[in-house]
DNA sequence: AGCTCTGTTCAC
DNA sequence: GTGAACAGAGC
């Protein structure tokens, strides 16, 4: 049995590698080849999470007196897959030992006159699942997103990182999020860090405004969006009016993050699959998290959290702190350095009052 | 009217 | 102590 499953994992091996996947993340590639690994990946893996569960036969298939013996199954695998037959030769030694069993197996079967399908397809369930996986190879695979699921732009990369099956309900009411901030912290200010810091700007660590004279018109770079698609002429976020009827964050969260930006897929509002959604709640939407937000400068704020992005910067002395919001950074002089405020408010009017 | 800035507040 | 959101003030 040991030989037949590395023979089967051998199979997802050779089929990936045939068509280029790689089969494994890794954890320095590029995004650009990681969220293309994901993708790509995620076919195979929906395929081989497919075979691994038993065949269930389709509801309307009736009932045949006989499954269709181990070789022909074999020459019909054999037949599009040539490169297998020798991973088959090996296993068919394995077979030869079991082939007592078989036989005793056989030997009832005849007896009884029962279909014993529970015992042969345990027994030959990788056969079957290669065969399975053969079909998908051919056919797409039919991604395992849910049927309400309006895609209207597959680059969800947000979204993406949700589990399909831990998506909690969505009720605009409560939150927006479709995925916990924390872990949207986690996982999309460390894309962030790696991709946009560089993109940051690069001015003086702190100022009356880091983003310039207009914040706004600072934000009007593409810093969220390389392949400059959405945002260059409005910004990092879209001011959407929303519909009175603004849609659940569908399982374009499961689909790939096939994008290098995690700013890229506030499409997935369609105006098809609408919800009601409060105006009290904003007009301005996270993409990311799907937050909404009164005031744009609110939105902009908030995509720091994403983003990882400290533009406030403490303009003391050997202190380092940066922070996303210029309150808290300000909260953040008066609590630590009110005694270095008092020296340099002193020693500010002492040179003033010297000049 | 709509925006930004700022302070306040809550949560961790 | 810090992150984050909200609301008022001012432009």
């Amino acid at each position: 049995m040991e030989d037949r499953r590395q023979a089967h994992e051998y199979y997802y091996l050779y089929s990936s590698l045939d068509q280029g996947r790689p089969q494994q993340h890794h954890p320095e590639l590029p995004r650009a080849v990681v969220t293309n690994a994901y993708s790509s990946h995620q076919p195979a893996r929906y395929a081989y999470a497919r075979a691994q569960s038993p065949p269930s036969p389709p509801a309307e298939e009736p009932p045949k007196p006989s499954l269709p013996s181990i070789s022909s199954l074999l020459g019909i695998a054999a037949g599009e897959r040539a490169n297998l037959e020798s991973v088959h030769q090996a296993q068919m030694h394995q077979q030869q030992q079991q082939q007592q069993e078989q036989e005793l197996v056989q030997r009832h079967r005849h007896q009884t006159g029962v279909l014993l399908q529970q015992q042969e397809i345990p027994m030959n369930r990788s056969y079957a699942a290669e065969i399975v996986d053969v079909a998908k190879t051919t056919l797409p695979p039919t991604p395992p997103m849910r049927p309400d699921s309006a895609i209207v732009d597959h680059q969800s990369p947000a979204t993406s990182m949700q589990s399909p099956v831990s998506a909690p309900p969505y009720y605009l009411g409560s939150a927006l999020n479709n995925m916990e901030p924390h872990e949207q912290r986690v996982v999309t200010t460390q894309l962030a860090k790696r991709h946009s810091v560089p993109s940051q700007p690069s001015g003086s660590p702190y100022s009356t405004s880091p983003y310039g004279s207009s914040p706004g018109a600072q934000s009007t770079t593409s810093f969220y969006s390389p392949d400059g698609r959405l945002f260059n002429s409005n910004g990092p976020y879209h001011q959407r009016p929303l519909p009175t009827n603004f849609p659940p964050p569908t399982p374009v969260a499961l689909s790939p993050p096939n994008t290098s930006t995690p700013f890229q897929h506030h499409h997935y509002i369609g105006s098809s699959s609408q919800a009601g959604f409060p105006q009290s709640q904003g007009r301005y939407i996270c993409p990311t998290c799907n937050k909404a937000f009164s005031r744009p400068s609110s939105l902009r704020i908030h995509s720091h959290s994403h983003t990882g992005e400290k533009p406030f910067k403490c303009p003391h002395l050997g202190c380092g702190k940066a922070f996303s919001v210029r309150s808290n950074m300000k909260r953040h002089e008066r609590g630590c350095h009110a005694a270095d405020n008092i020296d340099s408010n002193v020693s500010t009017v002492t040179t003033v009052s010297a000049a």
